[in-house]
DNA sequence: CGGGTCGTTGATCACAATCAAACACCGTGG
DNA sequence: CCACGGTGTTTGATTGTGATCAACGACCCG
């Protein structure tokens, strides 16, 4: 019923060496989407994709990286390791978000590949030449970052003072909105959806035990908050009950 | 010998009415640390200056902000608050960090003096249009956020991973770390500081109780780590020591 | 001296981590 | 066809860290 993620990648770059970024699906919310007529010629000229497949790592921490890139499909991860394993994720990259700094030439985190993924990438040093020049590009990127930001902060929230209940409905909830956001609707009511992560990536980032993930996502389900079919399939029975169990709805739809 | 920050304040803004720009303490790490001549006479007749006492809210989350800013001098905490109260701090604002988001116009979050603070202000229209002509201003500010962005994702590895001990060892050395680069050194061996939150500000900064962080800074004393002087004191034996008990110094001179 | 704020210390409890085992589902190969 | 190993998930028993509840101490100022 539900192909698994790693089916849904492409298997090479090949089949989008021709894409035009008049027919992208993020054209209107990644970073090019403010630039028009020869600013974006000159993008599409730059640009070039790549593909991972679910699990693989795109970049490491440390790691020279000459590109910066948008997620075009799929979703990957940002996480930060400390000396004995212990791992935090700190960002996680949905389709039109931007992976990379400019101005920076080390990955400052590790990059993974959650499901599949493509990337939109361009080459570090003409992008930055390219922010310079562009307006529209820097102001962009500059609104994404705030964004981000925001997103961040509101995870720090939920990190520090949450339960895990809490967390797992918070989660739950963040991924009703966002899949409600690409449809242009306000969650509401009774929602099926698709979680983008395994257990153990939802652990990582929400800083539990994949055992604590479980268990969360069981009681929740015991107490009719959610049904579960499969190891990514959930239902919430209600919307507005997950966002009571999420111990407040303190974000006030900044998200665009 | 240690004077409360709260005497530290200037009692009113007309004593900063006619200071200069080019005399300002921040002058190279703000918001107009790029801007020179035109642009900044410019941003010299729209300034405003604003001080807040030690515990004094500057804005509440939700409330209407018509202005930015940039932190002269003190220091100022942005938090997210439950409907149930749980507070969580999400933003450390230093000397040059800014306060308020171009473009919106309510408050995210709520932020708070926690020591006597001055801050630099400018009306948001007027500023959101000077950001629209003055590149100068949005590379800056973006460069300011991309930093903001790592800080807050190095801090969600802390709430999310850390011990209670590590993350006030992880604390202690990020106040040395600053402490340092305002004197262009690079921190090492035994060093003393002043601490610019109290116990109360701590716990919410890591997510920790009051009495948690209070047992913990006991802790460390007792095992030699630091030194404990009064309030806010305290003196480092060693800072390489300290970044070893911080569990792991995964920000690799990130920060400017 | 009294009241206030801030910090420390102690006793107990609860929540999530840890250790351990079993289960569901998958594709593979005998 | 079913046994097999592998991966991801669930469930159980126990432990440990930090929260909670409570009292006390240090310091400051009126």
């Amino acid at each position: 019923m539900q192909a698994p993620p790693s089916t849904q990648i492409e298997p090479s770059t090949a089949m989008h060496g021709g894409m035009r970024c008049g027919d992208c699906p993020i054209r209107y919310r990644a970073v090019c989407a403010q630039c028009e007529g020869e600013e974006l010629a000159v993008l599409e000229r730059m640009k070039f994709y790549r593909s991972f497949e679910a699990g693989q790592p795109i970049v490491w921490e440390g790691d020279r990286m000459d590109f910066v890139a948008s997620v075009v499909t799929g979703v990957a991860t940002l996480t930060h390791v400390l000396e004995d394993g212990r791992t935090q994720m700190v960002g996680l990259l949905l389709p039109s978000d931007f992976l990379g700094r400019p101005g920076r030439d080390q990955a400052a985190y590790n990059a993974t590949a959650a499901t599949g993924v493509v990337l939109c990438c361009f080459r570090r040093g003409p992008f930055d030449q390219m922010m310079q020049r562009t307006p529209h590009l820097a102001h962009r990127l500059l609104e994404m970052t705030l964004d981000e930001l925001d997103a961040a902060r509101e995870w720090m929230l939920l990190l520090g003072r949450k339960t895990a209940r809490e967390k797992i409905a918070s989660f739950i909830a963040i991924i009703a909105r966002r899949q409600a956001a690409l449809q242009k609707r306000r969650p509401a009511g009774r929602i099926a959806l698709e979680l983008p992560l395994t257990r153990e990536a939802m652990a990582v980032y929400l800083g539990l035990t994949i055992e604590t993930v479980s268990r969360q996502m069981t009681a929740l389900h015991r107490d009719g908050v959610i049904e579960i079919a499969g190891k990514r399939g959930v239902t919430l029975t209600d919307y507005a009950r997950l966002i009571q169990e999420s111990g407040g709805y303190s974000d006030g739809g900044k998200a665009a």
